[in-house]
Formats: C-alpha cells, structure tokens, sequence
DNA sequence: CCTAGAGTGTGGTTAGACCACAGCCGGTCC
DNA sequence: GGACCGGCTGTGGTCTAACCACACTCTAGG
C-alpha cells in the first residue's frame, strides 16, 4: 500500500487521512446531513488504506453525533451523515467529568449563564414555548415519579433554551445537562423531601415561562439563574463546593 | 470469543464495552490523568475482546482528549491519561460546522456571550492577567505579520478567559476558536484596510485588560462584546449572515 | 568507561475471513 | 393471480494473525 509512502512526507495517521477526506466532503457539500457515505469497503479502497482504517475514522464521527452506522441493506441502511451536535459534547464533557479534571460546580456555573442568557433571549412567540408548556402540564401530573420528573424538567429546559434560536448554545445547555445527569439522579437522595421540592420546582417553571412569554426577559434570566442555583444548593453541590460522595 | 453471547444479553458494540470499562476506571480513580493505561493487547486479552474493538475504543477517546497514544517504549510511550477538553468540543464543532447544521453567526454569538460573562467575572489578581499583559506587548511590537497577531490574538482571548477561573467555559471559549480559526483567517481578506483594524484592535485589547485589572466587570464585559461583534461586522459575518464564499 | 548492536514491548497498519442483519427477487404453492 | 418462502446480495460488526516502525534497555565488545 502507499500509505507508509505517504506517512514518509506528512505524518498523519491514515485513519486522519480518511476523516480528513470526510471533512472536506462536507464543506465542500459534496456529503450533507441525510446523505450516505460510501460503503466501508469501497472507501477504503478508494483511498488506498485498509478498512480497519477507514472504519476508525467512522468510529470517530459516529461518536462526534456526525454520522450513525446502520449494518443490513436498503435505504436506511449504511452509514448516514446525521448532525447531533449535543451528542458529541455531551460524551466528551462526560468523560472529562469523569477524569475530575472538569468541576461539576464549574458546569452548573456555565450552565447558568447559558440558560439564562437563553431565557432572556427567547422569543416570547417561539413555537418551542407552546412546547415548553405542553411539558409543564406533563409534569403537574400527580403520578409523575422522580425519575420522569427529571426526564420531563430536562426537556423543559431544552426547550426553553430553544426558543433563542441559537443553535450553539442549544448543542451546548443540551450537553453540559446531558454529562451531570448521573449526578442530577443521585442528588435527589440528598434532598430532605422530595415532594416539597418538586412543588417548588413546578411553581417556578410557571413563572419564568410565563416571563418569557410576557417578554420579560431580564426577570426570566433571574428566575431561572435562581432556580437552578437554588436546586444544586438545597441538594448539596454549592458553589465551587465538592462532589459528594458516591453511595 | 464470548463476545456474541454477551451481546445477545446486551445490545451494546464491543468497543462500547472497552469505553464503558475505561470510563469506569476514571470515575472510581483508578485510573487518573498522567497514569497509562494497559497495554492494548493485554486489554484485549483482559476484557475478552478483540484488539480492534479495543482501538477503536483508544481511537474515540483519542478524539476526545482524553488520552495521548505514544510508540515506542519507556516512561513516556504507550496510552496515557490526559485532559484536553478543548480538543474534543474543538473538532466536534468544527465537523459540525462542515455539516452547516451549525450556523457561524451562533458560533460568534456564544462567543461573544462566553467571553463578556469571563472578563466580568476574571479575578483583577488572576495571573493570568500577566501572560494577557505580555502578550499585548508581544502583539504592539511592528514586525507582526497578519497571522502571527491572529494567533497571539486567540492566546490574548484565552488568557481572559482563563482568568474566570472556570474550566468548563476556558474550554468552550477555544473550542469554538478553534472551530472557526479557517473562517478568522480568511475574513481578513474582507477587511479595507489591515493596519487601521490591527491598530484598534490593540487599543481595544489594552482597554478591556485595563478595565479587568481595575475590577470594573461590568465594563470589561461591554467592551469585550463590542471588541468582538466589531471585528465580525467590519469583516462581514454579521449576526444572522451568511458566509462569505471561498476564495 | 563508552559505544554499537541485539532484544523487547509499544502503537500503527494491513489482509482476510466470518458473522448477523435487512432488503430484494424469484420460485413455489395455494 | 396472489401470497409466501427461500436464497442472494450488500451492509456494518468482529475477530485473527501477521508485519512494520519506533524508542527504550540491556549487553557484549571495544
């Protein structure tokens, strides 16, 4: 094969050559989102490198939520350019998190400067707030549990964030949720009692939605700074504090 | 090899297994940054998988900063533990920005959200205000070429950054540098004139990192979120636009 | 003492084989 | 004629076995 001919002049790795390729594929819209790759055999024949090569770049996309691999045939089948941005953001905070080389009081703090940045910036006429409030009822349900209750409060916060139509900050508020929810689980066994708190929560859901969609948007960027601030204090995780002790 | 049959109980790929089990030995510490990790035929052998699977495990987290693979051997070869959180939401945003599923106009805006929320929150101690400082003067000096000063630019930015004290936003502020460092050089080409821009730039920069030194937050903050949609407009990314076409 | 070479262990890459899966297509049976 | 069943084909998923380049480490020879 050529590939030690051309290591010789740039040493890149060849599995980096394939996601070089990749990557040029979609900037120059040749590959968009929806589209398919060619098949692992075909590419690397393509490029002159084994397909165990092109297979880790794929692995390397697949992670990054660029591409999802589908194994049988016909049209949902193959590997397929698909955009989830939170995916890949998510995993690689998590694994950082995990490393305790992120602080879990440093993703609380980013994440409430995102979501009330996002609040006060939400459109008051945004269709993801008829969402937001669709959700809102799902939770005053009284046979919710914990567990649906924080699947339900993450997609309310999702869709707040939605609603500023600001994709980045949608990918990331998604993603720092996203790598602490193993701890957000665990902390409502810190909490004194859970039905009190989830009244609280609920209340407050009402009111800062109901300042977005007053237009309100300073008032809501507090709502919710206090909000989130106010449910990592009363579950243990302060400010810049430690994390506490596994079970 | 068991693979299969532990499969059958547990839809999960085999590489997924070998990241389960890495991100397992983060989390509980036995496995911390700097400590290597086992050899990737003895993992192999140890988890009953095959090597492949085990590299591509390696390969993801790789991407991921979350470990460095070295040949050779002695004290610094093999795959070690590292944390490079920038890395990993760097790439990931710059594929994603391929795609166009991730427009530039946002990636400034959370830029300019990001940054403004650092300088106001930087610490007027912070030694990091120090590097900041002599990169300034790095940057006043008359022999700058254009690409120089833009990357002493992104170390000026990072040092603020940096400042804040908090990891999660250093990390997403060069992350998404890093993502748009192809389009910051080109848009130069969109400026009238270089050495009037380069001229306010450095005055603004002196600016911002004199009001951070004086503790005056508030307006650090507004004169970073002016110093960048400044430099955006003046090259013709402006918020909401579209991209300029390639040369 | 120092140096050149063999030895050892690491990741990097490849080739080739087999498997499970999903759609397609043609033949068969009702 | 229509419904069903089987093989065919192409996909990703996994494994094995081998070789390479590299960098250190040990050792024999100067």
């Amino acid at each position: 094969m050529w590939s030690n001919h051309i290591n010789y002049y740039c040493s890149m790795k060849t599995h980096q050559l394939v996601l070089t390729w990749i990557e040029t594929e979609l900037s120059e819209g040749r590959l968009a989102v929806g589209g398919r790759l060619p098949a692992e055999r075909s590419l690397a024949e393509q490029l002159r490198v084994s397909r165990t090569s092109v297979r880790e770049a794929i692995r390397i996309l697949e992670a990054m939520g660029v591409v999802r691999a589908g194994v049988g045939s016909g049209p949902d089948a193959g590997t397929v350019v698909i955009s989830d941005p939170t995916a890949a953001l998510g995993s690689a905070l998590r694994l950082h998190v995990a490393t305790q080389h992120l602080p879990v009081a440093d993703i609380v703090e980013t994440r409430v400067l995102l979501e009330s940045w996002a609040v006060s910036h939400a459109r008051a006429d945004s269709p993801e707030l008829a969402r937001a409030a669709r959700l809102l009822e799902e939770m005053d349900g009284d046979a919710v549990g914990v567990d649906e209750f924080l699947a339900l409060d993450v997609r309310f916060h999702l869709a707040l964030a939605d609603a500023a139509g600001n994709a980045v900050v949608s990918a990331m508020m998604g993603s720092l949720r996203e790598s602490i929810t193993g701890y957000a689980s665990r902390l409502t066994a810190n909490l004194p009692d859970w039905d009190t708190t989830a009244g609280r929560l609920r209340a407050e859901h009402h009111n800062i939605l109901a300042a977005v969609r007053s237009d309100d948007g300073e008032r809501a960027g507090k709502l919710v700074a206090a909000h989130i601030e106010g449910y990592y204090k009363e579950a243990g995780v302060a400010s810049g504090g430690t994390v506490p002790a596994r079970p």
